[in-house]
DNA sequence: ACTGGCACTCCTGCGAGGCGAGTGCCAGGG
DNA sequence: CCCTGGCACTCGCCTCGCAGGAGTGCCAGT
């Protein structure tokens, strides 16, 4: 009972505390939501909440705010995913339905995470380790160089023009092209290099050196594909932090520019499929402490193609970004899937 | 002999403020620059500046601050553009020439000028509207189903999936393929359209849907290939704009998100071979008094392809400034020639 | 176990006052 | 005619001190 009851304040606090962004007194508190009970005995409550390491007084003589722990009760045990009102829905879909191709889908996604959540949005474009080879291209630019396209079945397209040591006939490209897309066509990114093994033994001794060099170029391409690409957007969002600016928005600003700190932002968490909440300090950066991730993965039905996620300062309205980010990487992954 | 005080002491404030984002008053001034004069005098030659609006203290007793007026002549006579270090020079050299594809060309060139100035970098994608077709590719996904794939001479790749009416054997496929290329390849972007033309009535009735189809999605990438990409970088040089924060940075951040103002800012100026200057409410936002953007187009000894510029406080650094972006701009655009 | 009362803490806002930077003007000298 | 030193004046900024008030902790009573 009384157990329960300081759960009610807990929470109380956190949602006071999260519209108003200032710290909330017992007084307050009972006007506010109907607890049935006096200051006094929430001020009984809240010194033990305290003394656990829930919330914390700023000051002295001031309101407590959740700590980094009440937040994270509050996340795990106090609250619900928000679902979406359906126009929020249909705002979704439409927004996303527009989409021509997978920059766009990406693009679109990071404007609409950032708008429904008010914070900044992160996305990861789909990752390639596990997708696979659709095609390999070969145009001829010059007699000694060669353009060349790689075409993944995610709809990613990596692109780089080849330097021949010697000249390369029309007829030779036209055959290379379709060893190699015998070679690796559908075949995972992975796995792709191993199938490349013995294809440069094929050719004619006079021939070797430029097959090598297009084989090589296509190596470097299926193993860049590995590192994964992040956008980020909605950083005006971050002027909402808080009055104490400076300090906080600069070391996020910084950290947002650099793409590995956002691949470790949604990267780290445990099952993609399940939604993700790292609270202050609990994410992997010094410098953002104050801040709180919500990523989830999103995908097909049968894989996980990557992440997305929203930052937001650790006061944000956890229920409400967990079913904007939920419901958004769903979408997502339908499309996807569907693409 | 007045005048040209009157222009050096214009000089030496416009100097000291950007140093010291203090307004500066005539005693430190003849303190600092060995003027040869009482502060008596600066005085009266201050006055006569401000009568003309080259200068404006921001209260009753304080030092004197540049006008944007102040700024125009500093840049227009007083300053010349400082050339780089040579250590700069080789800076900017090895790190653009690690590079490997358009989009980490451009990426570079961002995250380059963004540390070289301490400011805000833009640079827009090679304009496509001036360059041509170099190679069309169709990937048949299923039967009925086709990725198309545009590839033009700056080394950009367009690529779109398109649903056909109906099936579409291999053989035509190819046959396409090679009608296509004939009919586009090596033609500026702006006229392929028209090849198109008659290119449809050369099929019997019943692929003419197929083709069709294909051939309206080229047209929509040619088309879309006009609309101009642009990328951003150095966010968190914001925050050196000044303390007088949450107002400045703001409307700022939101106007860096959206491509449309990018372009802009980059876009309207008259001569792209010519380096622009726009100061404070000379740029084509009101959101954006107190901003000053330094472009120049960049490209070919022939053709300028795009444009890149800085954006910072009307109180920036314009020699150091402007010579930072020339500099990178000319490597940009001989490392875009070669590719 | 809860409540009302009470003393205590300490943050916040506000106004007065002094300080200092900077100015404009004037009279005098080269 | 231009420059200079001197002087009075204006104002923004900083500091200080003083309520005011919100919130707390504790205690005694029900």
């Amino acid at each position: 009972m009384l157990e329960d009851r300081k759960l009610d304040v807990l929470r109380a606090i956190v949602e006071d505390y999260v519209s108003t962004h200032e710290p909330v007194g017992s007084k307050t508190l009972v006007e506010r939501h109907n607890l049935g009970v006096s200051p006094a005995t929430i001020r009984n409550d809240m010194a033990a909440l305290e003394e656990e390491g829930y919330i914390a007084q700023p000051h002295t003589s001031a309101g407590r705010i959740p700590t980094d722990k009440g937040y994270r009760l509050f996340v795990d045990r106090l609250s619900s995913v928000k679902p979406l009102t359906s126009a929020e829905r249909r705002a979704i879909q439409s927004f996303l339905d527009g989409a021509v191709d997978l920059d766009d889908i990406v693009g679109r996604t990071v404007r609409l995470l950032a708008q429904l959540t008010r914070q900044v949005a992160v996305v990861q474009y789909p990752s390639l380790s596990r997708s696979s080879v659709r095609h390999v291209e070969l145009v001829a630019l010059t007699s000694s160089r060669v353009l060349l396209v790689l075409i993944t079945n995610t709809g990613r397209v990596e692109q780089r023009t080849v330097e021949l040591p010697g000249d390369m006939p029309d007829t030779l490209l036209g055959d290379l092209r379709s060893r190699l897309n015998t070679a690796v066509a559908g075949v995972r990114l992975a796995e792709a290099p191993d199938r490349l093994g013995g294809l440069v033994d094929r050719f004619t001794a006079d021939l070797r050196p430029s097959v090598q060099a297009v084989v090589a170029a296509l190596l470097e391409s299926l193993v860049e594909q590995h590192e994964e690409r992040v956008v980020m957007g909605g950083a005006a969002n971050l002027v909402r932090f808080g009055p104490d600016f400076p300090q906080t928005i600069q070391p996020v600003l910084e950290a947002l520019e650099e793409q590995v700190v956002l691949l470790r932002l949604l990267g780290e968490a445990s099952d993609p499929s399940v939604l993700t909440v790292r609270i202050g300090h609990e994410n992997p950066f010094e410098r953002l402490t104050g801040t709180s991730v919500v990523s989830v993965g999103y995908g097909t039905e049968s894989e996980m193609l990557a992440k997305l996620g929203v930052l937001g300062p650790t006061r944000m309205d956890y229920p409400g970004t967990m079913g904007a980010v939920r419901a958004v990487a769903r979408y997502v992954g339908k499309i996807v899937a569907e693409a």
